[in-house]
This record gives structure tokens, sequence and C-alpha cells, in this order.
DNA sequence: CATCACTGCTGAATCGAATCAGCCGCATCA
DNA sequence: TGATGCGGCTGATTCGATTCAGCAGTGATG
């Protein structure tokens, strides 16, 4: 314990608390009395004990993470990742849990993360969309995740979803495309991520002089973007550029084009939004506007730590992750 | 604070310490007394501070989770969702660190973690592999979660890969299947998911006086295993059943076998392994041996706070999740 | 030569619980 | 009647740090 480093050093265990705690200069401590310190407690190998210093000062270098369901999904757990690095990188330990999206189970966790004294909690969710800040957070040092609470003035971390629409448009265009569909729509009100994107897409058009040519109505999932697309070939569907709302979508429209013998991107480009591991699993590698899950979590975690950070949201860049699905010109 | 309670209660602290944690039969405390404690707790919303609590007893309702990129794959992360469940069922809230394989970063976390005394530590890994305990986990109480270390007896959670072996062929066989392929070799010396289901699959063979009828040698990838397949059927490679390694491998052969005019399941049958999302996306959907991932985190912390535990490997069953690629008879 | 400021350090209180070692009063027993 | 036991509770210490207030010693200042 610090007493005995105190003790090997011939110090005070004031003393060396503040030599450990970077004070000694403020306390105009003299340097070799700091060497002396700095040497018991590497001969020692003294370690802090985490509990007593949080007891004192009610902090404890832990974030907490509350999530419906990240961890679960496969692709979002990157911001799992991303939070944990940016936590170390601040000497901090991400603690988290998962609600699965109950709400008791949620507030039991945001319950247990308040009393170990979490520095301050990340509230994430899966599906990018507007949330309420819960109850326990009130009052309580967070950051939103993935997701905005409109009626609050809160430190936000989201993609830059229209920034993606504008992105994944200028790739078709710069690929020669004109008559451009896109597939799928956000069927949940609260989900932010489609409406973003249709702007982000119909801007980029306009900016052309364009429009899209149309819209294939589905959810977001692998038979449904199948059916659909099949549904609008059958009944004569055509374009030369395809933006699919995610890469499940566009997984499921290049099954569909495949038995409409029509071939990516000889026929028609693809472009989609996700930017997860099966775009590249695909034949061809699905060009995709990719979600940076890594970086949101980490810069969700850094805000939450920057005392300076005064709230609003930020919105990090999606950037196309190239794959062969663009026609090449 | 616990003075607050007591004093409202009337009672001393030591009295509502003993209460608060269920030592009021122990110590004689008479039902009267244990009421009005109760209800002081409930008046004043009492909650115990945690790092208090800790200080004294070195505990902290809290286990860490040390991994290399579970969080970053997308299909491990289930068995973050399964530890942070099984964690708050048991009062215990998990923290998490991904190493990323970096062997200093996976020291400085597992540091960390003591230092804040978390009761235990689960040690996962995304692969299942044969790994050796991390020097800064020598002593101290934990589990490895899909790895095991054959030269300490620690207390082990991992797939039954031996039993997913004999499951997967068993699909097949059911479906008339007798000349039998297997598609992905293992080539990390460490893995052991690989040479284990081999080994199911050539004993569940074995048992209806079959054996493989060849393997197409190629790494878990999509490319790989739509490379390698393709080479095999270039080469007149033919079969009834293919048992691909894991459901991306499984992904790669689907597209190759498409481009060589072979449908599934009219053609041969095909099962993997892993029971991913991806199983659900592909047409028609694949018979997988599901990783029961939600589960073996959920074993692991379950174990890790079971003082009864005594070590040793446990095999958690791996089911078959029914797609439509193995031929109904 | 008294006052003052400054340097370099320390003693003691504090954070909020857990827990050991009793203590008081009353019934029981020889 | 005095010893013994037990039911029901409490005082004081402890866990290991942080931090406030203050105290010697020294040199400069008026």
């Amino acid at each position: 314990m610090l007493a005995d480093v105190a003790a090997e050093a011939g110090v005070s265990p004031t003393t060396a608390s503040y030599i450990l705690n970077g004070r000694a200069d403020e306390m105009r401590i003299s340097p070799a009395t700091v060497a002396k310190v700095r040497a018991a407690v590497a001969d020692l190998g003294y370690r802090p004990n985490r509990s007593a210093r949080s007891l004192r000062t009610r902090r404890t270098a832990t974030v907490g993470l509350v999530s419906d369901r990240i961890a679960g999904e496969q692709h979002g757990s990157g911001m799992l990742t991303g939070a944990s690095l940016a936590a170390r990188e601040l000497d901090h330990l991400v603690v988290m849990g998962e609600s699965g999206g109950d709400p008791e189970l949620e507030r039991l966790l945001i319950e247990e993360m308040l009393e170990r004294d979490v520095d301050g909690v990340v509230y994430a969710t899966h599906t990018a969309r507007t949330v309420r800040l819960p109850q326990g957070l009130r009052g309580v040092r967070s950051v939103l995740l993935n997701c905005e609470d409109p009626d609050e003035r809160l430190p936000s971390v989201v993609p830059d979803d229209v920034g993606g629409g504008h992105a994944a448009v200028a790739t078709l265009l710069a690929a020669g495309a004109r008559d451009v569909w896109v597939v799928g729509e956000d069927p949940v009100p609260e989900a932010t991520a489609g409406p973003r994107r249709m702007t982000g897409i119909r801007a980029e058009l306009a900016a052309h002089g364009l429009d899209i040519s149309g819209l294939v109505r589905c959810d977001w999932s692998v038979t449904e973007g199948f059916e659909a697309t099949s549904r609008w070939l059958a009944d004569g569907g055509r374009a030369d550029g395809l933006v699919c709302m995610n890469d499940r979508l566009a997984m499921g429209a290049y099954q569909a084009l495949a038995e409409h013998g029509l071939r990516v991107p000889e026929d028609l480009s693809v472009v989609s939004f996700d930017g997860s591991p099966l775009a590249g699993w695909l034949r061809p590698q699905l060009t995709s506007v990719e979600l940076p899950f890594a970086e949101l979590g980490a810069l969700a975690v850094r805000r939450l730590l920057d005392a300076g950070d005064h709230g609003g949201t930020v919105s990090v860049p999606m950037r196309v992750q190239q794959g062969g699905s663009v026609r090449r010109r």
C-alpha cells in the first residue's frame, strides 16, 4: 500500500500521494524526494487500490456502456471495440451491459453502473435512431451513441448518413448512371438512417439535375430485398444504378438480379450502406458506404471523458468502401 | 449512507449493516428491528456505496472479460451478450477489454482489471483454440471462454465441436447422402474447431461404415471457399453431401456450385458450421450447426462466480439450425 | 532584529461501509 | 444467591487511499 511506499522512501504517505498524483510541482516537492518515492514504487511494485481511491474521489476510471443489443448484432459490435480502445487510451475501462431492449433491465443496468460510480455512461443503440434519455441518466454525465434525443442538448455521436447518401450517389454518377433507383425504406418511425440517407441521395442527384427514378419499398432484410427486387424486376423494372439501404438488402437484390439474368456491374451498378463484412463476401464485392462503428464508439468515450465537451451532435463521415459492384469507366 | 439509515431506524450502523447483508438471523436481530431498518432503507432510497464496500471486502461484484477480438468480429460477440446477461442475473457487471491480439495491451487490460479488484476474469478468444493462460492471470480466479490451456486444469467453456461434427454428418446421412466431401481445413495449429469437427465427422461416418470421400483444402473465407470449390468442381469433383467448416466457406461454395449449374439441395446437400446470420441470408437458407455463443458466454460467467466449480472443460452442445440446404426425403 | 514569505514536507481527518469483540439485561440453574 | 447463558444490540477499528490545514527551517526585507 501507499504507506509501505512512503515508509520505504522515508517520507509521509501524504508526500507519496502527491507525487503519485502528479502534484509534486504544485506541492513543491524536491526532485530528490520524488526520485526516492518513484524508486520505492518500482521496488515494491506498488499498485494503488482503486476502491480506496474511489471512496475518496468518487471517480473510478471506468465508463459505463449500456446498449440494447450492439454486441448481439453482427456489425455494430465494432462500437464496443472502439469504445474499449479509446477508454484504455484514457486509462479507463468499459463496464458494459446489454438490455436486449428491455426497459426494466436497462434501468437495472444503469442503476448498477451508477452504484459503482462509473465516471459517465455511453448510451448506445444498435440502430441509428432518436431516443429519450432514460430517467436514470438524467443528471448523469452521458453521451448518446448512434442515437440522439431531440429534446435534450446532449453530446451525441452518430454517422453522417446525409453525407453517406451523397457519397453513394456520387459514386454511381461518376460511373455514368443516370437512372437511379433506391431499394429499401425504413419502417421504424424513430429510425434516422433511412430518411437521412434519402436526403443525401436526393440532394446529390438534384445537384446534377436529377432525382431518383423510383423507390423499391421493403424493409432491410435479405429476404425482403430479394422479394421486393424480384417483384420490381418482374414488373419490368429497369435502372442503371441501384442504391440499397444496407448490405443485407443488397445481398437480396443481388440474388434477384442474378435470377433475372442481370449482371453486376455490367448491366447495372449497385452501391449500398454499412460496409459490413458481408459486402466483401458477395460476388462481385459490394461497393458500400461504411458505417464507422469503431470510430463512433471511440469518439463517444472520448467525448464522455472530455470535460471541455459542450454537447451537441457530432456526425462522423461515412467513407465509400470500394468493391466491384460499380461499373468502371 | 448507511449511517443515515441507521439513524432513521434508531439503530446502530452495525445493526443496519448486518440486516442489509442478510446476517440478521445469524446476529439474532429481532424482526421488529429488521422491519424498521428496511423501512428506513426504502424511505431514504438507500443504495450502498460499492467503493466503500469493496475497500473492506475486496470484492466488487464485477467480472472482467478480456478478449482478443470477440466484439470486433461479427458473430462471436454473442459471447458478450451472454456474459452480460448472466452477470446481471448474479448481480454483477462485466468490465470488458479488447486487446486486438496485442499481448502488451492484453497485459495492461488485465492489470487494470485486477487493480479494480474484479472478482474474476473471463479470458476469451474469438477462435476456438488452445492458449496459454496469460502471466497476469496466474493465481487469479479465471475461466477460459472458447479456448483451453492444455497445461493447466482451469475451468474452460468451449463448444462441443466433436458433437457438432457428428450432428452435421447425421443430417446429411438422414437425407440419404453417401458421398460426403468436406470443405475447409484449419491452417492454424492452435485452432481446435477444425480437427474436432473432423473427428466427429469421421466418427459419424464410420458408424455407418463410411468415411469422407475427400477433402477440399482451403482456409475459412468466402473467397477461398469459392475458389477451392470451383477448382474441385472443374476437376470433375462430385458429391451428394458437402460439409463446410463454416458458413462463410459455405457461401463461397454456394457461389461456386451456382456457377457450375449445380443446385442446392436438389443436386447435393450442404451443411456447415456456425449458425451465423449469414446462414439465413443465403438462398436456399443454409442448414448449419450452431455455435452457441451466448450460452458459452453465460456459462463462463456462471462458472466464474460459482465457488463450487472445480475446473475442467465443459463442452456446450451445438444444435443443428435447419435451413433448406439439405434435401428432404 | 522582528516580520514575512517561501520551500518542503507532515498529521490527522475523511470517504462509507464491514466486522470483531464486547455489553447489558433477563431467565435459568445449582 | 451467585454463576451462567443467551438474546439483541453497539462501539470502535479497519480497509487504503486523498486532502486540508499547518509546521519547521531558511533567507529576504524593512
